[in-house]
DNA sequence: CTGAAAGCGCTAACAA
DNA sequence: TTGTTAGCGCTTTCAG
């Protein structure tokens, strides 16, 4: 059974394509009342759908919109794609993923692609520090909305939805400081971006990092192992650890471990995301044992994130000129979790 | 900058659109060289991108495939999508996502939807155990591939790649009996479907399980803690716990607590799927440090899972006559991760 | 009120 | 080897 067409329609219910489509789109139209129901009832009878291609051919918008990241899989992205997509579902879009793989030319490869296809905006993390900013630029001005989620491109136009980096991390030091610690270090991410940097700087908000203090590592974990089993061997009293990204906790756990070293009770500690538990075989295990009471993390509002990426959608839908300004939500302490 | 069409570049270049599109279109075509470097020339200058809307009108086919999963942001579903969605963009296809909300009337919203966009093919974990067969199996009819994944239709003429729950089940079973579990006791869901009861059938197979040693409960943690406690009070000697799901950990962990029982060493268990471990407050860590050695999990192959989903895609593609059994893949047994 | 007709940008059959 | 032309299914003037 193949889908019928408005002319099909037309044919079975002796009028134009023209009226079909009026009825159909609920256009503000005048016709006759019995023909409206007649029309409406056929469609319904053969379960008519548009032609959505041809549909977006002729008004040039999709009824799509794409979402890129650079992997969907990791971090909050599954949580906001997911909020994103039921809740523009509900306004008549659906959603096209792309994962960029933080590669510039994979992401633009799917940025070129999306434009072909006219997606009515873009939401996008962008890859690399922003390496496709002019082709967004190009797409911006041809008055797609683009919105830059979880990182942002400071000297861009587009708007944004980040969490507060700067503000959340204080907060998060100060917490430390508030359970006694006297002495922090700060252990981060080698590879640098802005999003990463504004943590940093938050933490230097509310106490001096000496460059020592700054532990800056690949995120392998066998790296961080060592640097931090260094660092720990010679702490001060009243240590404490805040991580910039909870991708670095198994390597510190690592640390803990080899001095026997329990967390939170002998290293208070704080960092940014869920941690991710993955336990290969007896020593891992041990490494996560010396976690041995809750510990908070600073867990960025995927929810918040998701309601104004929508939101801001839903605007620029319905009036493409409304400004917006960036949204930076700050993001909340709480107790550990693996999710 | 708007972008420019294939009569652009034909004008641009004197030439037909025809041609334009043939030599663009790679096809098997008689066209003088020099024309032909022409178009290729001016084409690249100009950026030319095909416009896919149009395209696809005429080919009817999106050059796009649907994705209809219950949550996208659960299980291994962002890992399993992020692997199709790279393996497929890399043949020229992007990806549409949908969540069901494993709501059968969302479900039919997404496919008709789909339909209309003229999706080259259906990857689908049906909602509802198939509430919407009929309408997928009208999409099928009419050449769409479908193919369901996770989850599958026993009647229905559409191949899967799943799991295969029987065997995998069977084998932690066997697991645990070679770990001196002499009485098992299953813990599984009270809401059944297929896949689930493919869990039970493979415990099953390998141990007699009475009526009563199977406990199901609905996911909520108290009355899995309530039902566990009765049962782990008056557990004989060398008992051990299989886990449908090691969604239903935690509330085994609690009851574990509640007793002093420490896992594996004082009840050893397995179950299917990393467990997601959340910790609200010192009660549930307290919970959480009962496991006291790594414990066996079975895990779904998802990579593998991903792998048969895009070369069924891919054969489908180039043949869409071709034939394909259905695949259910063993699971492995590996050690506790919380990913 | 209603419908005929002109496209949207691309492809492919058919002429030349 | 090339170009003309007729649509794909829908929307939207613009005459009737």
């Amino acid at each position: 059974m193949s889908l019928s067409s408005l002319k099909d329609i037309a044919g079975k219910a002796g009028v134009s394509t023209t009226a079909v489509s009026k009825v159909l789109n609920r256009a503000p139209i005048r016709i006759g009342d019995e023909k409206r129901r007649l029309i409406v009832n056929i469609a319904r009878k053969f379960n008519y759908r548009p032609n959505l291609i041809a549909r977006s051919l002729k008004r040039k918008k999709a009824g799509a919109i794409g979402v890129v990241v650079p992997d969907m899989s990791t971090l909050f992205y599954p949580e906001l794609i997911r909020l994103m997509e039921v809740a523009l579902f509900a306004r008549g879009y659906q959603t096209v993923i792309c994962n960029s793989q933080d590669n510039a030319i994979c992401e633009k490869e799917h940025l070129e692609t999306l434009r072909s296809r006219f997606v009515d905006a873009l939401v996008i993390a962008p890859a690399q520090n922003g390496a496709n900013a002019p082709l967004l630029r190009r797409i911006y001005e041809t008055g797609t909305p683009v919105l830059c989620i979880d990182r942002y491109l400071p000297n861009e136009p587009f708007c944004y939805v980040i969490t507060d980096g700067r503000i959340s991390s204080r907060r998060g030091a100060v917490w430390l400081i508030k359970r006694g610690v006297k002495k922090m270090f700060y252990l981060g991410e080698r590879q640098r971006n802005q999003v990463l940097d504004d943590r940093l700087a938050g933490v230097k908000d509310a106490v001096k990092l000496l460059p020592k203090d700054i532990i800056l590592c690949a995120s392998e974990r066998g790296e961080i192992h060592e640097k931090c089993l260094d660092v720990l061997r010679r702490r001060p009293q009243a240590a404490g650890f805040f991580l910039e990204s909870n991708r670095l906790l198994p390597g510190l756990l690592d640390a803990a471990r080899d001095i026997n070293l329990t967390i939170p009770d002998g290293l208070p500690i704080i960092g940014f995301d869920p941690p991710v538990m993955v336990v290969n075989g007896a020593e891992d295990f041990a490494s996560w044992r010396m976690l041995t009471a809750p510990v908070p993390v600073i867990k960025q509002n995927v929810a918040g994130m998701a309601e104004k990426t929508a939101k801001y959608l839903a605007v620029k839908f319905a009036k493409p000129s409304a400004k917006f300004s960036p949204v930076r939500l700050p993001a909340e302490i709480s107790a550990l979790s693996f999710p």
